[in-house]
DNA sequence: CATGAATGAGGTTTCATTCAT
DNA sequence: AATGAATGAAACCTCATTCAT
């Protein structure tokens, strides 16, 4: 790939987190293309449908919150880890559509393998952390971890929680994670 | 409003529920129809915009919520009746998308006073109740129990939470909230 | 007819030519049925087409003017009746819609025997008496007479002529029709 | 502008001449664009609305009119371009439709400043030099001469004005212009 | 007779996608 | 590889007309 259509991707990418989380999924693709500076064509030569440009973006974004939990798994206090990713993931939510989203819903069809798998394992490493050092319940799986963190990012987003609401939300949820 | 008329409105508004929760806002109005029997024109009859379509299916789906936590609110156990309004409420909003979307963005325009607003007058009932009863904790506000319950709802649905995962997830916040 | 079937269908007419007159023949027939304030199956029993209330809207009209034209003839002053017949159609059509329309078209498919020929034999009476009198040119004929003040009609409601432009603009047609 | 793009408008605003000239302004957009040999979807990015396209349709017109004033007024004879202009425009008109409607009506908006003062202004030149040749009343003045110019050309359109009779009503209206 | 709800064709407009330039 | 004009299906909405009440 050409150094300049490397460059048009990663701006019709950002362009569309932009504009997708402005105006949701229903949002005119020329907005993309607007916003990044590029024609309406040169969206569709990277990305051959509306769709997988959104499932691209899912994929970048899973691929961020990847690598923040891998840092805490290897380089963070087990006992909180689990709190301050939930917790992260949750503010980040409240400003970007897509991570709620994709959180949600898991993306269009990409359940067993993807980079949705990994970041369940992810999940788990630091459930289990959490667990190990005493500042988690034995008896909490991780789907529940799992879909609790969606839920709440999704509805931070939609909802727009302030900060204070976010924390006071996951006060109650952490709460219940405690032993 | 002659009988037929009060039929179809009926109608309508039951297959835009149906419609709707399946395909999502962005589902076209002649869907509506088809399912509900009745020609496109007749849901514009009844609505004149799919907006007014759509806010009506809200108020609806209000009504019917306000109904249930009124009537817990005088005939049921003030300890037990916030966590099985709660459960219903997700586990309704696992079938229905509109319950969901209401409470996740209150619909539109709909904030200060309306329906909203009774329930949540409502909701705080249940928290006071359960409050007084010793089941729920004196530190936790109103709302963040309307957030995480609009938050969980909205994934019960969107995700397809089954019974069982609903029971979990429910459990790790009923845990938050005890005290 | 029953009474009040006649007066229903007066007020369906008086409310079609005022909706008429303000936004065009491209206005709703409900907006005609509401100021008339009947139910729109009401409209479609007395005429059974929306074009059949138009032109029963042209032929009260022309009825109208040809009642004005022949008191001219039988009452008015020959030397004057013409000039003043064409001023009052054009000052009535500054005011009304239809009388222009219909002055202007002919109404629809109306044109050799209706009410249509009816006036143009009055109008032909009016110019002859003119002529007579030596107040109109011998050379000028009917045809051209009818199409100005249709012309004028027209113009006078569309552009919307205030009085002092109705009278300077018909003084260069008198002038042109005096010998 | 891409080439085939310049030729696509100019065939949509040719086709939208014919069309609107022959079923008025209510006729479909759709008819515009099978007579111009585009898809529906070309006419709208060429002109975003049905009314932007009457309105540029207008323009265009206008833009001829004062082309052909202009022409006369710097080259033509004072005394008989008036005369000359105003033949031309009602039978100009007698063919297409929207060089009336916008003379009669001045077009959306079109007023106080823009294309249609201009032309006024041009037809001020022309009345001036007929009457400085003394081919014109020195007591007429602008506004009617431009109201009958407009109401003659409507006319002329709406009815059919046969050349025969343009030439006779125009005989009355110019003998009455004359000293 | 009157009512007004229902019909459904048709109109305007949007937008994902294709393809000539 | 980029451009942006063209396509055409499909969405929303209107309205003349019919017909059950």
């Amino acid at each position: 790939m050409r150094a300049d259509a490397q460059r048009n991707r990663a701006a019709i990418l950002a362009a569309a987190e932009v504009v997708f989380a402005r105006d949701g999924p229903a949002a005119s693709t020329e907005q993309v293309a607007a916003l990044a500076g590029v024609a309406i064509g040169t969206v569709f030569r990277h990305f051959p449908t509306k769709d997988a440009l959104l499932r691209a973006l899912m994929k970048d974004a899973l691929a961020r919150l990847s690598a923040d939990a891998t840092e805490l798994i290897e380089h963070g206090d087990p006992g909180t880890s689990l709190f301050l990713f939930f917790a992260d993931v949750v503010a980040q939510a409240a400003a970007k559509k897509t991570v709620a989203d994709l959180l949600a819903t898991g993306g269009p069809e990409v359940t067993a393998d993807g980079p949705v798998a990994a970041l369940h394992e992810e999940l788990g490493a630091l459930l289990s952390g959490a667990q190990s050092a005493g500042t988690a319940r034995a008896d909490v799986g991780l789907p529940e971890v799992a879909a609790l963190l969606a839920a709440t990012s999704d509805a931070a987003l939609r909802a727009g929680w302030d900060e204070g609401l976010q924390k006071r939300a996951l006060a109650v949820i952490f709460a219940g994670l405690r032993p």
